[in-house]
DNA sequence: CCAATGCCTGACAACGATGTCAGGCATCAT
DNA sequence: ATGATGCCTGACATCGTTGTCAGGCATTGG
């Protein structure tokens, strides 16, 4: 029994209230609690008040999937973000910088880890559409991306990071790693050093191929026979960085720079450098930034990425896609920057 | 047109495909269609297969949010994590553990910032509420958590990480801040400090109080005069860390141990002890462990906490809530680690 | 050969909300 | 007084899916 009505049933109990449960309460119709709920015009203030008041009173809260399943657009106002992983620093920046210009626009951020595995990537890409996201934001590492043109051409706003999309077009926001990587060469190049070496991450990640490139044609640039110049590639964690950097420097002949193509490498090689006592006599630079680094000794030299830029710039071309911005999909490119500290600039003994 | 059928109209064109759509072009009903997305039993293999292989053709993909709208429990396979900040190192490996256990079981998170906010706090509540999630796993940081009672007697599974909730009994997955705050006073102690600072958090976050009293009454235990230790509060970012150390060591008498009770702060009283030349002359223990304090010199001693198995409890009590488990709220503790560095263990000057 | 038993299958209502549309009631101009 | 105008309001269909239920068909047993 209400007070007010009877022609809904009111008193969810334990279950979720109902906009009829507010509406019965109220003693109105349901489409005028929605129109109050969505404060949209045409309700009197009277009316108002006693659905704000019933609404209050049950705790009732719009149920924005349902809402979804028949408004215009249909949108849901989540979209999916994927990244290797949420715990990786440079990821959770990007994640962060997203979050935030999403936030602002009332999107809620779907949030999965790949570990670099393309199955997992296309499990997740899945499970999120299902979700019906309004967006996807995702580093890609599968060999293509192809599986996805189905929803790219039904207009699924997204936008690639860190890693170009093969397969097909769409926006994407990287860091300009061939770039970046040559800088480090040509700084170390400029304080001296002869024989560099590089050591990298796994050659399916498209990064990884690019700064390798970048430093290496580089050299090139400068007359040094790249056949020559040790690349160490497969690193994708910190200990078979350190011994493929151990290696490196027992064997006849070692480099008097390094270049490592990611943090997990950096911190592998600074670890070698450290047990060999060759901290201070070896050149490094490091891709990517961290923190601590100026504290080390010497400081680590890095060519630091701009995650938050990456974030907030993705974050900005979806939320272009999502508004009906239909251009040519484009790829934007936030450029990387050189931070001496010391460790890049010791010149070879 | 179709070929087989036009019970439904076919051709979605660019709109997405829905049931109908596939039932129209596999000339068979949408139950059916339902039954075969959904696994369930009944349908020949002869249908199986049509409908399968309509499915693919139109890339249909099923709605969950719509199923879940009809479906007994409702449940959308999502949950919401609110954390202080995604982009924080510990929050992210709790996020990344929390994902991990949920994955296998095909729950999907929305991730969330507070900034240690509490309209933040409320505002992403509701939000995610909004979106029905499943459940939710939160940092609390408003002055109490009373605003979820509604929900939590609509038995909406909830479990607190990091910080226990105030004004409801719910779930909570805590480290031992005062046993570990302890624990560091009296390992400072036992290397013969006698003369200990505490430099702390904004004291409306509970873990910063806990590790503060936990310390200050270790060193009581001990048998110092607790009110003549100096202890510098309301540390949130490592500027106003380093400045607050950087004025102990310019005071009188100053101590020869420090204790920073979150890694912000460490890193701030790191750089202050490095600028003044003490790094090797004054004790530290740090709250929180944190990537490379092994390598810096010398090694900083930490306590550290255990994300990973934080975030893996919160997620299994999560799942034993969602499962129905409807036993007393509890608060499971894990506990702390000293991992002694170096910083720890010097001697008194 | 008929009734009973299973197995498949689809029509229909319902989930919680919103878009559409028509109706009721004042107010206003003629 | 009459019709036109505008403001509020609610009935109803609908979004894409699943639960319920009844019906069709083939098989089996007597």
């Amino acid at each position: 029994m209400t007070t007010m009505s009877n022609r809904y049933q009111a008193d969810p109990g334990k279950n979720r209230p109902t906009m009829r449960h507010v509406a019965a309460l109220a003693g109105v119709g349901i489409k005028t609690v929605s129109r109050v709920m969505n404060d949209e015009p045409g309700v009197s203030e009277a009316t108002r008040q006693r659905v704000l008041g019933a609404s209050q009173q049950l705790n009732y809260q719009l149920d924005m999937a349902a809402g979804s399943l028949r408004r215009a657009g249909r949108q849901t106002l989540s979209i999916g973000l994927l990244l290797p992983s949420v715990a990786n620093p440079f990821s959770s920046e990007v994640h962060r910088a997203l979050e935030d210009t999403l936030a602002a626009r009332g999107i809620a951020v779907f949030a999965a880890s790949l570990d670099d595995d393309p199955e997992r990537e296309k499990a997740m890409v899945a499970a999120f559409l299902g979700r019906r996201v309004d967006g996807l934001v995702l580093t890609p590492i599968a060999r293509s991306q192809s599986y996805v043109i189905p929803e790219h051409s039904r207009d699924l706003p997204m936008v690639f990071i860190d890693r170009e999309p093969v397969g097909i077009e769409a926006d994407a926001v990287v860091t300009d790693n061939a770039v970046g990587a040559a800088r480090a060469a040509a700084h170390l190049m400029a304080h001296g050093h002869t024989r560099l070496a590089c050591l990298g991450d796994r050659t399916d990640i498209q990064t990884a191929r690019e700064r390798r490139r970048g430093f290496i044609e580089e050299l090139g640039r400068a007359g040094i026979a790249t056949s020559t110049v040790p690349v160490r590639d497969g690193l994708h964690d910190e200990e078979s960085a350190r011994l493929a950097a151990l290696e490196l420097f027992t064997a006849e002949d070692p480099p008097t720079a390094i270049f490592s193509s990611q943090n997990l490498v950096t911190f592998g090689v600074m670890r070698a450098l450290k047990e060999l006592g060759l901290s201070k006599r070896v050149a490094l630079i490091g891709f990517d930034d961290f923190t601590l680094a100026d504290m080390m000794d010497p400081g680590i030299t890095v060519i630091a990425q701009h995650p938050e830029r990456i974030g907030k710039l993705a974050a900005e071309r979806l939320l272009a896609r999502i508004d009906g911005d239909d251009s040519a999909p484009q790829t934007y490119v936030v450029p990387s920057e050189l931070i001496q500290r010391g460790s890049g600039e010791l010149p070879p003994t």
